[in-house]
DNA sequence: TATGAATGAGCATTCATTCAT
DNA sequence: TATGAATGAATGCTCATTCAT
């Protein structure tokens, strides 16, 4: 029954692609408007389904999102493992890192955003959390395992990174757990800067600029000599 | 009219104290369950004044929210600037800087999350308004001239501390300016990290952490030396 | 300030009477469509209220319909308690039972229909239970304080009538409160027969079947007397 | 064409086959979940039919139910006949068709509940229908033909006992019409007091007290025999 | 024939804002 | 001035039913 079997994988495609389609498409509006301002109307007009197939597809609008921000975070992971294998400098591996996820950052805004900043909306869409009325006492929620995995295969990375550079002689022995906190809190902090008028410096520009700082610090030579650093 | 200049007075005296009362409450209730989760009926609840009452003093929730979040500002600048005019080192000063604003960001956390994460939100809070379903083509969209001096003011007490480092010979001859932005970035983005696990440094750890970096980088002396430092 | 309190008081009563006002157009329109058909779309236009100035008032429609419930029973227990106080015949009290009731079921009819009916419906709207997807485990459940207080109440006024037929010599010793089941049935039953083709018989008719074989069953006094019958 | 009649008539076994799987399935969940709450999702499930395919079975889910009612009833006729027509007294039959309708109604609680008791339901499922805003006056709408059929014949078969009780002397030369409604009342009522709390009694002690209270009524038999009893 | 996919029409509930007093 | 009352416009989600293959 080659024929049978060939359609059926036909459909099962149809309904990956379909999938695939609306977290496409919903990613793209949820950047646009972000989470609340969504509405599952809005995914089924530019999808061009209707709601009741949404929920075909998926359990729950923040079902959607959940896995949205899973699959952003995914890509992220990979392609700083690649640039982490490549053969190349520490330093240039570094640049490398803060270009992508400069980038990144730009293009994947609203997403990213609302999984660094907005809490206790995390809580509710990854489900920790259901009671609406009550007040959550805080951050001891705990975000699910796939995402801390994510995350922590790219803190990981970028530590590793630090790590080489640290037993080629580059960098000074720090701890590079640290260094990596430091490094991302960098770039992340610099992509969240929205607010200060337009610098508008490229991405290029911009790297330069951090990997200049992370590197060297902004102490004179001499200063520097004189016995903070080892 | 000495009578009724006085009771008109004392009126506005009135006012303007229900306006700061409003204010402080909303703040807090801002800061407990961010802007959206925050109801007028919240707020009414907890100024103990009826919702309309609350539409006398201020014209829209997002007007409301838009004054909490220039008060928060104000409040840096001026601690800012104080700690810019002590007499201390350079770095004792950044320090200071670190301290505060980690401590600040920490109080005021959905306050300035919003602030920094949330444009959309923002262009709405701020009236920038726009047609709802049409694309937002990213920053171009000005943000209201009183937040832009407040966020100038306090970059360039920044700067003006770190011209101060250039000055005395204990900084590197970088662009303040820059440096301004890449000692915001760190801090911020440091801040944003609630995401990964628990690294629960305190506040001094953390500014010594941050300051070590931003001062001397992690190159090696020597490596640093070679050249790439002039 | 009487002029102050006046108002209040005024408005105090308008409230009231507002809500007043929606139970009864719900009530009626429970009656009509039961509960499930009946939408909150439903009570605002009959009540020419908007669907958000019912959510004022009543904080659901399960909220709604519940009260409509306990007001309807509280009806029954304060009419029957009167019918039991009267000086008249225990024969003609249950008389008066049976009137009561048949006409109180005929014109409340798909509200204590509910009631008597639907428990998985009314554990959703007590709400005993909450979780949708759950298969509940039956009866187990139980019914809120207020109600059964209502329905206890009512047992027991029907009980007693009997009781006092039974210290009077009228009624055999038996068990009052089987007596009191036994009846009951016989009324609920009874009414539920909509479905069985019109014999149509009047209030008066009915009651007057209905006493006559709970007074006198159906077997001959012969048949009766040979010692069933102590 | 033998041939294709066999095939035919295999295929119409298959069909009327999965007709009744179909039809027992969902009585079984009608009866868990009543009728609302049963999803035809909830049938496909269960029958492991797709829904496309319960449609090419039924036209709808109210064809199903109302099918299921049908068979309900059917199953209660028999077995009533086979009662009726045992060789046993009047009495003894009585207590037969009470044991056996408390059984019944029991175990298909939400089946028989909905006929007896949700008119606007009843309706709806009946195709009766009507514009839904209109109010419906009541119980002129009539029943179909099957339904009223074996409604009809069911009450007959009780009237059939009656009647011979009477004709044997057993009974008070009542009219059996009145006494099957009395009798029906009694034990339809009787199930239906889910809400008054557990007496919980086993179904032969049930019928004991119904039958009791039936036969013999309440009264004592001295102001029995004063002339109220013929 | 059998079915996976698709959907329209609904529904309870929420909330910023306005209005009459 | 202050406020209780009123509301329009949303929004996430459900389910019986149809359709294309």
């Amino acid at each position: 029954m080659v024929k049978k079997d060939l359609r059926r994988e036909r459909e099962l495609l149809r309904v990956s692609e379909n999938r695939k389609f609306i977290l496409e498409t919903a990613e793209s509006i949820f950047a646009r408007k972000g989470y609340r301002q969504t509405t599952m109307d809005d995914i089924a007009e530019e999808t061009q389904f209707s709601k009741a197939t949404l929920y075909r597809y998926f359990r729950s609008k923040s079902d959607i999102f959940s896995e949205v921000i899973l699959n952003t975070f995914q890509e992220a992971r990979s392609e700083l493992q690649k640039i982490q294998k490549r053969q190349n400098s520490t330093e240039t591996k570094l640049r490398e890192v803060i270009r992508y996820m400069l980038s990144y950052y730009r293009c994947k805004e609203n997403i990213t955003r609302i999984f660094f900043v907005e809490p206790t909306l995390m809580q509710k869409i990854m489900k920790i959390d259901i009671s609406d009325h009550v007040a959550l006492s805080g951050k001891e929620q705990t975000i699910p395992k796939d995402y801390v995995e994510i995350v922590i295969a790219i803190r990981q990375t970028i530590t590793e990174i630090i790590e080489e550079g640290i037993n080629s002689g580059d960098f000074r022995a720090v701890d590079p757990h640290e260094a990596c906190t430091v490094f991302s809190s960098l770039l992340r902090g610099y992509h969240f800067q929205w607010t200060t008028i337009n610098d508008d410096y490229s991405v290029e520009e911009s790297a330069k600029l951090l990997l200049d700082y992370f590197l060297i610090g902004i102490l004179t030579s001499k200063k520097c000599e004189k016995g903070e650093r080892i």
